[in-house]
DNA sequence: CTTGTACTACGAAATAATTCGTAATACCTT
DNA sequence: AAGGTATTACGAATTATTTCGTAGTACAAG
């Protein structure tokens, strides 16, 4: 009664689910010529192979049969992924203080003028939110 | 002629140096009784004497004679270390924006009013940054 | 001085992640 | 059908990380 959810992807497998994400369904050929271009070293075929069947049976991939080669696509989202791995990110990094990775982040590099708009059009729709959504007891703070 | 940069710290590496960080140069004792503290599960004792042996090799940590036993200090700052991991961190999950990152960070958690209120005010300071740094080319945009 | 205790050094086992070689197989091409 | 080419399956070597056992050493207590 439990679908175990998909673990956490290493560094090797979540260059391949960029592929796939970006590139869709995709041959072993093709997300291994895709690596090749993208990283410094390239891999070898099976590696690239070997990598997708243990995904596989990891669920972070699925397999469909196309003929004589095998077809794989992502199994989980991008958005998903990207969100367990800032969780982690997070404890391990910043003690689970998201707030002062984002400072962090925005403050030892460049932020454009349209960057930073972005930035205020999504704190105060966060503030809508909040304000909204808003229990009633939390209403009474300082 | 070259002072190689500290590699980035592993996992348990980073927490030996959370430790270090807000506790100041400890023995080796210390750090695994902090760590025992921290953890779901304790590791021995020479598991943290190695760790720490190995991350003075590796320049992370320094080391001073104190009597019989040695006393470990952070060999790099705090935030420096962040950074470090930060830049690798984008780029793995986000392809190198620290835009999605920063949104997706704020997007997908609970924000309270007093961050946002900070957020708006590092949003400003950049701006004001921005302006009085600015390249005269770039002044003639939109 | 002898012994007990806490410490360091070091090798190496255990675990995790990456890489690839080799063999078996499927499917074209002739 | 026979041979060549691309593909999959699988075991295993390699590298990185974490873990700890064992042995040696220093020092304090008696």
């Amino acid at each position: 009664m439990s679908k175990a959810p998909p673990p956490k992807p290493t560094e090797s497998e979540l260059e391949i689910l960029h592929v796939l994400w970006q590139h869709g369904p995709a041959t072993v050929r093709a997300v291994n010529d895709e690596l090749g271009q993208r990283r410094r070293t390239e891999v070898g075929y099976t590696t690239t192979l070997k990598l997708l069947q243990l995904m596989l049976d990891k669920g972070l991939v699925r397999r469909d049969d196309e003929g004589r080669s095998h077809v794989y696509r992502a199994a989980v989202r991008e958005q998903d992924t990207q969100n367990l791995l800032l969780d982690k990110f997070v404890t391990a990094t910043f003690g689970g203080s998201a707030l002062k990775l984002v400072m962090q982040a925005l403050g030892n590099r460049q932020t454009s003028a349209d960057e930073l708009a972005q930035l205020r059009r999504l704190l105060n729709d966060i503030e809508i939110q909040n304000s909204s959504t808003l229990s009633p007891a939390d209403d009474e703070h300082a």
